[in-house]
DNA sequence: CCCAAACTGTAAACCGGTTTACATTCTTAT
DNA sequence: ATAAGAATGTAAACCGGTTTACAGTTTGGG
């Protein structure tokens, strides 16, 4: 049930004009952190701007149990720390790397004079934050109104098309992690679409083995207008 | 498991230093809604900033089924439409009047000019878009981890809160609408709230009994942090 | 004043997930 | 080659919600 901040969303990266994309990592400190690695804490009062260069970055929380919950994956081309940046909070997450990741950063103070000397900047914020919470709300309303068997269907079809291959590298746990699900409820679904010939699961991964037969049964849910890519629906952001 | 956008969360109004607040709402053209009127349909080109001066704007989308599904209500001082302003989207949602409402209307036209007069308010936008991201997030991580009996409680507070009396009169079927369950669900909770002395159920409404109990249990389930007004967990926002 | 409409209370059957448990299969390191 | 670890497959008991149903209560309009 986690938010996966990629899958053809634009990060800052693509909406940053190649100039200003210049300017902006000029400014920054690269960081880099292995797979795993600890890379922030709720309640740290550093602001700044983090662009992920490379790799990924996991963000949750611990809950009273002590077992941390995802909440959100970035992936390279995202950006986070808006919420210091903008809002003056501390860390709302816990964050650590996913794989071996490089991150650009960019302190507060040298963050807000780009954005006095560049006003574009500040737009295409706007822009950014607009498409985020524009993504969000489509998929917390499929987490409403539809069963994982749909959603899964859905995230498959379009780490699919994120991979170009037609295999996807994951394990039915990491994939009940990001659909905020148990294995088992994972691993039920699966073998419902392995009798219905929609993939074929092999260990570590598993393929699409009928994407056309997929995408016709997840219709029967509702219209899958939007498991193509999303940057069609910003007619706004042509380029950057 | 609609979002409310409300209970303490400054609007656009709380956040526009008053000279700005003139200035944008002397470009705003007045419109005028009786309660239950439709506003909006999801496709809608329209392109434009409304600020919601009295009354509330509930937004949603119609499922497979025909039946509206609530994704948030915007209560006065809210303001709307940014998806169109920022993003270049249709409108993504259905929504109508909840009580007779007033709304300022801003052409995207006009509000791009004053966008660039005052780069101040792109500033502000860039902050109001982050509350709302960071309002959401939370609401969506309660959302995920803790029951309704929970979560009903802390809305009720916050209810509270917000209204200042001891009663808040609203019906246990838009209860349940605004937190995405059934009528049944809620009265369910309702009825151990009322054995457990929390809450007096009349008819229309009902009334915290005893709130301090009911804040300490609801603090067995979660530290209870942000059942207080958001206002104070954003410092940089401090008058507006 | 009374009836219709709206609202509340509660029960029963159901459903989609969870947790726990355990057997099986695959991979990798020694 | 083999043992250990990682991942998969599946079943059972459970739980928090849903839907449906129906009876009882309150309110407002004619």
């Amino acid at each position: 049930m986690s938010v996966i901040f990629n899958y053809g969303m634009p990060g800052l990266i693509a909406l940053l004009p190649s100039a200003l994309r210049t300017r902006l990592v000029a400014l920054a400190v690269p960081l880099r952190y292995r797979d795993k690695q600890h890379i922030q804490s709720r309640g740290d009062r550093t602001q700044g701007l983090s662009i992920i260069q490379s790799g990924a970055v996991c963000f949750g929380k611990v809950d009273s149990e002590g077992r941390f919950m995802t909440a959100a994956v970035f992936e390279a081309g995202q950006c986070y720390g808006e919420f210091t940046l903008f809002a003056g909070l501390p860390r709302t997450h816990d964050g650590y790397a996913e794989g071996d990741t490089v991150i650009s950063y960019v302190s507060k103070a040298r963050f807000d004079q780009l954005l006095d000397e560049e006003p574009s900047l500040g737009r295409i914020y706007n822009s950014l934050l607009t498409i985020r919470m524009h993504y969000l709300l489509e998929w917390l309303d499929d987490l409403r109104r539809y069963p994982l068997k749909y959603r899964l269907g859905k995230t498959l079809l379009m780490m699919q098309a994120e991979a170009g291959t037609g295999r996807i590298d994951i394990t039915q746990g990491a994939l009940g992690e990001i659909m905020g699900v148990s294995r088992v409820a994972v691993a039920k679904v699966l073998a419902d679409y392995r009798r219905r010939g929609f993939v074929r699961v092999v260990y570590g991964g598993l393929e699409i083995a009928d994407e056309a037969a997929l995408r016709d049964w997840l219709g029967t849910f509702a219209a899958v207008e939007s498991i193509a890519p999303l940057v069609p629906l910003f007619p706004a952001l042509g380029q950057g």
